[in-house]
DNA sequence: CTCTCCCGCCACCCG
DNA sequence: CGGGTGGCGGGAGAG
């Protein structure tokens, strides 16, 4: 097994990529979700101790890989039939990106185990190319060594959503071995864990992995004793007040009446499956504590921002502690250790708040939000949301629609394209997001309109930043499925695109690539890939996360499906989400609000770019609206296509810029719309790919981003439709299915926006689809492909719309059949799915996809068994000490 | 310089 | 009492 580690030879470049090296060890909490078989995989005992892999590992691979993730690689190849391993094996395979990737992990893990240093010492001899990782090699930084970073590693090693048959046990001195540290910093990394249940305490030394099942439960506590803490009001007093260090601020706030928690205890951990009350029998759990107040501070408040002073101050008031600066210092010190591992999970973020004092250390909560609903498909919302924009933020636009396959190689990929260089700064785990460092520009010149917020966050280039990075790390992996962009690297140009706000793109000529992308589906056409479930969730999620409950019920017209549908796309349906927004957010400056609506609805990015108002007075509605959606924001406000100004938008809103940054930015979106320029764009499409949730039976749909939705829908007068061309594939899960595409109207490009014609809702239903699946897409008013500088791609789409499936639906190629329907022409307004009786719940969804993709043979096996084996061999008499490895190499 | 936060001493406590 | 736990803060890497 451990013998795998071997193919970390494939690492043979270097220069990829930090960022995904980041992306990935940042990711892994994620991964967990989406690598389910992972901690399966991973040995349980280091891989260090095999001779074998040393050797190996020598002779192949530069670096040491030895835990859990890069074990999952080696494991891939030699145990193929695990999903993930597979998709592994094909990736490292195919991009030397990815190589590079496993590559830096190996670097990050190394000081771990002892072996691996040796190995490395020798490798390095090796590899001679690798100065690069020599040097790293050479070096342990303290990233590598940092608690977020283990505490990724830890994570790896077992399930998020561990099956409940499944018990796994997790013995502190193994991990401690295995991780290659002292046991001192597992506790760090479990006591947080353990405040969020994910673990508890069953023994001496053992620890029971509950994974996140009950995170949402939990959350949802934290949130309703955070409430009654009214720590949301005391946050607000601390920020208002500015207080330096240690105020006096405290003793006010207790004059205030603010409540003395002192109940140190909390959720007590008493959280009936797991915890022991033995657990509790420790008095001191502070750092738990501390854990779950600190997160209690996110979930109270309403930005989701928590500065680590505030926090500092916060818990030592309660904890009574006299406030002098050494043990606020303390505190904040604390506030990190707990910080790392909440980031590791994803549940947190690293962001910088300016203020007037200056910038200041806090921490953005991207964990689930909604805990009423289920927690999975809260987190798979806001993963997925994250994931993205961050997608389009990245890719303006893509060339063509790859196949599944294609779009994880792509994922991985990505990282190391444009923004490598950017990578080093960050903090380890957050470095995935080194993008932000890139987008900085942007969040900043956004900030600063944002007048009304007196805070404006800012990524930080090292660590995670903003939205970006930790995307990133979304994107990465996710859910159980992992949101996979599909666009090719383009980088430069869509990033130019989307921040200039044209979308004229050089059409690319990839299109006909058949490596690379097989269905070429659209030339020159930005794609934005969703996963599965994920489109399921945006519409869902298209409201601000905070207040999830205010989803719409929709306007008489809007949407007859249910939002959790993903169709829900319509623009308007989106409108109505957006109307739904967060109170707060109305008094938000339209800079902040578009920012927000962007970041929270990934789909607005796929909103088509069209003529702005000038389009339709019914629709000028939008202004109406309030622009509560962002889309009408953007195309009012926009100066051009909304599909661009969505980008740019994006762009700003995520804080993304391209290095050159396009700072005017910000000022077109208060600019008011210039229809003239929206007519420049029509030719250009874009597509938001969504491969069907369970949901969805498997359908995956484009949508293209170039129309303009809103035009459309009202016309027909009866439903909401989208504006955009989509398509319907059958996702590879499924079985051969015709393609669908509504084909956009044949309306010239020079037809003036508005004049578009709006073909009336299209009503059909899919055959293969299990109980009736029914589309009804709206017509938007589409573009002549031919008529537009895409024209190379037009002759597919309307020749063989199967062409431009991705490679997965190249595989159904075969399947598809010349009569199998197609609708072109025919704009669909309303899209209702209708899979099965019973709603699907995310939960479930989660876990079929998970399993559809992941799941393998090798991967059902249990994972506990495993690593039971392997413990044993705490020696007893070992002082905790010991147990740590000496980084510097063996003996 | 500030921000981070690793490291490990050493006090608690439990069995 | 021995050993598991984990508070705590010095001090150094990173920026």
């Amino acid at each position: 097994m451990e013998v795998n580690c071997l193919t970390l030879k494939d690492l043979i470049n270097p220069k990829q990529a930090r960022l995904e090296l980041a992306i990935e060890d940042g990711e892994n909490a994620q991964k967990e979700n989406i690598f389910v078989d992972r901690s399966r995989m991973a040995p349980k005992t280091p891989i260090k101790n095999e001779p074998m892999d040393l050797s190996k590992q020598k002779i192949f691979t530069p670096e040491r890989n030895p835990i859990t993730p890069v074990k999952l690689v080696d494991r891939q190849q030699a145990e193929p039939w695990t999903p993930t391993a597979n998709l592994k094996m094909l990736i490292s395979a195919a991009s030397p990106d990815i190589r590079d990737r496993e590559k830096k992990k190996g670097l990050f893990r190394p000081i771990e185990n002892k072996d691996d240093a040796f190995t490395d010492s020798l490798q390095l001899d090796v590899v001679g190319d690798s100065a690069v990782d020599e040097f790293e090699k050479q070096r342990p930084s303290r990233k590598q060594k940092s608690l977020g970073l283990l505490c990724q590693k830890f994570l790896a090693r077992y399930p998020s959503y561990p099956l409940s048959t499944e018990k796994t046990t997790i013995s502190l001195d193994e991990v401690a071995v295995s991780l290659g540290v002292e046991r001192r910093r597992i506790y760090d990394i479990v006591n947080v864990l353990e405040s969020l249940h994910l673990v508890s305490r069953v023994a001496k030394n053992q620890y029971g992995w509950h994974g996140r099942h009950s995170l949402p439960k939990t959350l949802r506590t934290l949130q309703r004793l955070g409430e009654e803490q009214k720590y949301e009001e005391q946050m607000a007093h601390l920020q208002q007040k500015e207080l330096d260090l240690m105020d006096y601020k405290f003793g006010e706030r207790r004059k205030n009446g603010y409540p003395d928690s002192q109940d140190q205890q909390l959720l007590d951990f008493s959280e009936p499956d797991y915890s022991s009350s033995s657990a509790n029998s420790r008095k001191d759990k502070s750092l738990r504590i501390m854990s779950q107040k600190f997160v209690m501070l996110f979930l109270v408040s309403k930005t989701k921002i928590v500065t680590l002073d505030v926090a500092a101050k916060i818990l030592i008031e309660e904890s009574q502690d006299t406030p002098d600066h050494s043990k606020f210092k303390t505190k904040v010190r604390r506030l990190y250790d707990i910080a790392n591992v909440l980031t590791s999970l994803a549940l947190i973020k690293k962001v910088h708040v300016t203020e007037e004092r200056g910038r200041k250390p806090a921490f953005k909560w991207i964990g689930p939000v909604d805990f009423s609903s289920s927690e999975l498909k809260r987190e798979t919302y806001g993963k997925i949301q994250v994931c993205a924009r961050q997608r389009l933020v990245r890719y303006g636009s893509f060339n063509t629609v790859q196949t599944s396959e294609r779009m994880e190689r792509k994922v991985i990929s990505e990282p190391s394209s444009p923004y490598r260089e950017e990578q080093g700064s960050g903090g380890y785990s957050l470095e995935i997001g080194s993008l932000a460092a890139v987008y900085r520009q942007k969040i900043e010149d956004n900030s600063q309109e944002s007048t009304s917020i007196s805070k404006r966050v800012v990524s930080t280039a090292g660590s995670s930043d903003t939205s970006l990075p930790v995307d990133s790390e979304y994107c990465v992996n996710p859910l159980a499925h992992q949101v996979f962009s599909v666009a090719q690297d383009l980088p430069a140009l869509s990033m130019q695109n989307s921040l200039n706000g044209q979308v004229g793109i050089p059409l690319a000529p990839v299109s006909s690539n058949v490596e690379s992308m097989k269905p070429a589906l659209l030339a020159g056409q930005p794609l934005v890939y969703v996963p599965s479930t994920s489109l399921f969730m945006l519409c869902a999620s298209l409201r601000e996360e905070p207040f999830p409950e205010s989803c719409s019920e929709g306007d008489g017209r809007s949407l007859e499906v249910p939002p959790t549908v993903g169709l829900s796309l319509a623009p308007s349906s989106q409108k109505r989400l957006c109307e739904d927004r967060k109170p707060w957010e109305e008094h938000e400056p339209a800079t902040k609000r578009q920012s927000q609506e962007l970041e929270d609805s990934p789909l607005s990015l796929v909103m088509p770019k069209k003529p702005s108002d000038s389009i339709d007075p019914a629709s000028g509605k939008t202004m109406g609206n309030r622009g509560s959606v962002f889309l009408e924001d953007t195309r009012v406000n926009g100066p051009h296509p909304a599909v661009e100004e969505v980008l740019g938008n994006a762009t700003a809103n995520c804080f993304v810029s391209s290095e050159g940054g396009n700072p005017s930015r910000n000022a077109d979106t208060e600019m008011p719309s210039k229809e003239n320029e929206s007519t420049k764009e029509p030719s250009l499409l874009h597509y938001l790919y969504v491969q069907s949730p369970a949901g969805l039976n498997g359908f995956n749909v484009l949508f293209s981003g170039s129309q303009t939705p809103h035009t459309v829908g009202p016309s027909s007068g009866q439903l909401p439709s989208f504006g955009v061309p989509c398509m319907v594939l059958p996702s590879p899960t499924v079985g051969p299915f015709p393609v669908v595409y509504s084909p956009a109207m044949p309306v010239p490009i020079s037809s003036a926006p508005g004049t578009l014609p709006n073909t009336g809702p299209v009503n059909f239903s899919l055959p293969g689809l299990g109980s009736a699946a029914h589309l009804l897409l709206s017509p938007a008013a589409m573009i002549n492909p031919k008529s537009s500088t895409l024209t190379s791609a037009d002759p597919q789409l309307q020749g063989q719309p199967s062409l431009n499936l991705s490679p997965v639906m190249a595989r159904s190629h075969s399947v598809i059949q010349p009569e199998s329907p197609v609708y072109v022409g025919h704009p669909a307004s309303v899209v209702k799915l209708q899979q099965s009786p019973v709603p699907v719940t995310p939960k479930s969804m989660q876990r079929t996809h998970r399993e559809m993709f992941f799941k393998t043979p090798g991967s059902l096996g249990d994972p506990v068994l495993r690593r039971r084996e392997r413990n044993q061999s705490r020696n007893s008499s070992s002082a905790q000490r010991r147990l740590e490895i000496p980084s510097s190499g063996p003996d």
